[in-house]
DNA sequence: ATGACCACCTGCGAGC
DNA sequence: TGCTCGCAGGTGGTCA
């Protein structure tokens, strides 16, 4: 469910109220909640307990919590050359500047604008990765409040602070899984997500030469997370909307300033998303403290159907796509003369 | 290799 | 009241 902004709005939350904290127990309530992990709940909360919660990170819709070593055995050494550092503050000395998070790449282009240094951990070698699916929820609560029905994961810290991590999924899609980190300082099965679009090291240029190369349509690329990562059907059909685009477009024929246009609705979209909190249309995505965000309020296009659109004044269309919708203005957004 | 589809789940509202 | 159907923010595996 949770797109981009959504998982940001997550990943902040982590950030302020998780990173800094060492497991003291894990509790695995439903099975399909830890994904891959062939050892099962039971082994998974084993190797959580007892480190401590790197800085939040996030690629696209997924998310991840390194775990750095408190000095335990078992652990893979810190990469040649990187000398070993410590990971993160206390929560309160944590802070958190812009829109734009910068992942990794410490060695990239000189263009970091967050005062930390978030980068490569020398001394996480591993990490729980995060995915929500279409209802996972990462809830910060006190540990006397009553268990949400879907609950599925616990986790309570070494601390006095009173709060647990849950996890919680209405429709078991999403998931926390336990990987290695890649050289490039990332979960090794997230590889193939690409960069998102607020990412500073996205790479606008190549974006649009994946575009002319593939044989597919606009709406099936925004959604090709091995192309850009983060966008989801929600934001794939405001950007549109924005960029006077039918779902439907070939892209081989995108020339570049139709690229550098459509992505620059898709970062403004997200950018106002992000401001206000997301979008909730209903309990299922909250943010950690579970509190909804109100850019339901100001979606253009998703959910409109029958509503007039808000430049021309054409009532807006659903049309079954992919076993989900889309949704679009027929007059602002015409389809291509050859629709397959 | 690339592109297109469907299974994986639970719950809710509409219609009968 | 209670059934069935369609629909929901996503992804990976499998098929052509």
């Amino acid at each position: 469910m949770p797109e981009l902004p959504e998982v940001e709005v997550v990943r902040r939350g982590l950030e302020r109220w998780v990173s800094g904290r060492i497991v003291a127990d894990v509790q695995v309530l439903h099975p399909r909640a830890v994904r891959r992990h062939i050892a099962g709940g039971e082994d998974f909360g084993a190797r959580l307990k007892g480190h401590r919660i790197g800085l939040a990170q996030r690629r696209g819709k997924y998310l991840w919590l390194p775990l750095s070593d408190l000095g335990e055995a078992g652990h893979v050494p810190a990469p040649p050359g990187t000398a070993p550092r410590p990971v993160v503050a206390a929560p309160e000395y944590v802070q958190y500047e812009g829109a734009a998070p910068s992942h990794d790449a410490p060695h990239g282009p000189t263009r970091e604008r967050t005062p930390l240094r978030r980068g490569r951990s020398a001394d996480s070698p591993s990490a729980v990765l995060a995915h929500l699916g279409m209802s996972g929820q990462l809830l910060v609560q006190p540990q006397d409040a009553p268990d949400e029905k879907h609950l599925r994961i616990r986790v309570r810290f070494s601390d006095a602070l009173n709060t647990e991590l849950r996890f919680v999924d209405q429709r078991t899609f999403g998931g926390l899984s336990l990987h290695e980190m890649s050289p490039d300082g990332l979960p090794d099965v997230i590889a193939h997500i690409a960069r998102d679009p607020l990412d500073p090291l996205f790479d606008d240029d190549a974006f649009h030469e994946a575009l002319r190369r593939r044989r597919t349509t606009v709406k099936r690329a925004l959604l090709d997370q091995s192309l850009i990562s983060g966008v989801g059907n929600i934001y794939a059909d405001e950007a549109l909307w924005r960029a006077r685009l039918h779902y439907e477009r070939p892209t081989t024929g995108f020339t570049r300033p139709r690229t550098a246009e459509l992505l620059g609705h898709v970062r403004d979209v997200m950018n106002a998303a992000l401001a206000v909190g997301g979008t909730s249309f209903d309990s299922l995505y909250v943010n950690v403290n579970g509190e909804s965000g109100y850019f339901d309020r100001s979606l253009d296009a998703y959910g409109r159907e029958g509503e007039p659109c808000r430049r021309c004044g054409t009532l807006m269309r659903r049309r079954p796509w992919m076993n989900r919708s889309s949704y679009f203005c027929p007059r602002c957004q015409r389809p291509p003369r050859v629709t397959s």
